[in-house]
DNA sequence: AAGTTTTGTGATATAAATATAACTATAAAA
DNA sequence: TTTTATAGTTATATTTATATCACAAAACTT
């Protein structure tokens, strides 16, 4: 396994089932002075990886074939390489964390090119550091994250995905959940709809925007005493929805 | 260059059936400064580590010819020799640590490289210290485990394998114990299908996700007063199940 | 106040997730 | 070996979630 390890230039495997996608990053990394190759199907992702061993691997979770997480979960089981997960909305973050199955980043689409080639650097790096560093590195098991949203008279449980409004649990949808949560992470910001769209729904979602409405008016149904007159989940005129800390 | 004064070059045996899985491991500890030797089945692992005596092994559970339980229990019966072991799967630790052969530590595949590495030296610094303190060398398994769970009404004896619902016992089979244990040790948590395939299945387990269910059904039929109304093991959709403590 | 834009609402069709039963395979026991 | 227990698979039923749309209501404009 010498042969990678002495060249310098680094080659960058890319799973993408968009072509116009690929090109963007391929042309971007190129630029960067990497080496890309690339897959547009997860069956076909794990094999180059297995035989061309990249340095690195993009990996867009929505695959044909063989999903994303399914195709790092196989590569990793096999060597260790850095893997940076394209999702498309801001749930399934949570599932690659959740799964533990070895992912090492995850960028949300739409992204950046500047930031993806800064990623795609650190991770790099990082592996670098691994092996040449002695030092004893924490296993990053210890991974806590934050467990409770609490604004106001709402009270988020993430991990039992569950809400209480003053105190009271009430049964939301996952859906429901979701924008909950979206929007009691960032107390009296207000969000569009369109930011709600493609961080709840995904960005390759085009339905209609009507949807959140429907779907705030079902939370608020849920956890406001007066729906017409709401004093959680306030409505921006013009501009989108906000949740209120009630001071 | 600086390896020329031989002054404490440790040697450390990997033994893992999968070649790729080796050479990570291989090449890993070579950059961290440490002679590596491989076996690819139980049998020759025993070989090498009597005729060598490497200074720490690292051991797969599952490998062909002689499984890696019995490779441990053979090695430190002739001398005592840190061992970490791989597992696929939580449950196999029970075995590890229930059997008492004298595994000094484990780690569940997928691992990351990093952590590996920082067991490896934690383990070689532990053996360094009691050889120089001149201690009676002590099979580091004393790990002792939590023997009962007990959420709500449910009660797991994970000594004898023993469920009582409302102290009444039930026989459950030995997946359906170890789905149900998963989820009682972290009650209120929600809980994946991905996850406890991976978790009680194994890592390497790619059956189908309905699998899940039908273990839980059968849970449900020998714990829960009426299945369709479960108070104990609940249904979390769109994510997953999860224990009620019942409060 | 009338017109215009924006948001809310109920009904409904569709889609997705889950439960369940029946069947098959595998492993353990007799 | 045959029998029995356990586990996994598949197809289908059932339940629940979701999107969409047409229209109503409300909020802003002039």
């Amino acid at each position: 396994m010498e042969e990678e390890l002495m060249k310098d230039v680094k080659t960058i495997l890319i799973v993408d089932d968009e072509q116009p996608i690929r090109d963007i990053l391929v042309y971007n990394l190129k630029k960067e002075g990497y080496n890309t190759i690339e897959a547009s199907d997860g069956v076909t992702a794990v094999d180059i990886a297995l035989e061309k061993r990249p340095d690195l691997i993009l990996l867009d979770i929505m695959l044909p074939k063989l999903d994303g997480l399914s195709v790092c979960k196989r590569v990793k089981n096999s060597y260790n390489v850095p893997i940076i997960m394209l999702t498309a909305k801001d749930g399934e973050i949570d599932k690659i964390l959740g799964l533990e199955l070895g992912a090492d980043d995850y960028i949300t689409k739409p992204f950046s090119v500047r930031e993806l080639v800064a990623r795609v650097k650190a991770n790099l790096r990082k592996i670098e550091v691994e092996t040449n560093n002695s030092q004893v590195i924490r296993p990053d098991a210890t991974k806590k994250k934050e467990s409770k949203i609490v604004v106001g008279d709402l009270e988020l449980d993430l991990d039992k995905f569950e809400v209480k409004v003053r105190g009271e649990v009430v049964e939301l949808t996952l859906r429901e959940f979701e924008v909950l949560k979206f929007l009691a992470s960032q107390p009296e910001q207000v969000v569009t709809r369109e930011t709600l769209l493609e961080k709840v729904w995904g960005y390759e979602y085009y339905g209609d925007i009507r949807t959140v409405d429907v779907t705030v008016r079902r939370i608020r149904e849920k956890i406001e005493k007066d729906t017409s007159a709401p004093k959680i989940l306030i409505t921006k005129r013009s501009v989108g929805y906000y949740i209120s800390s009630g001071k």
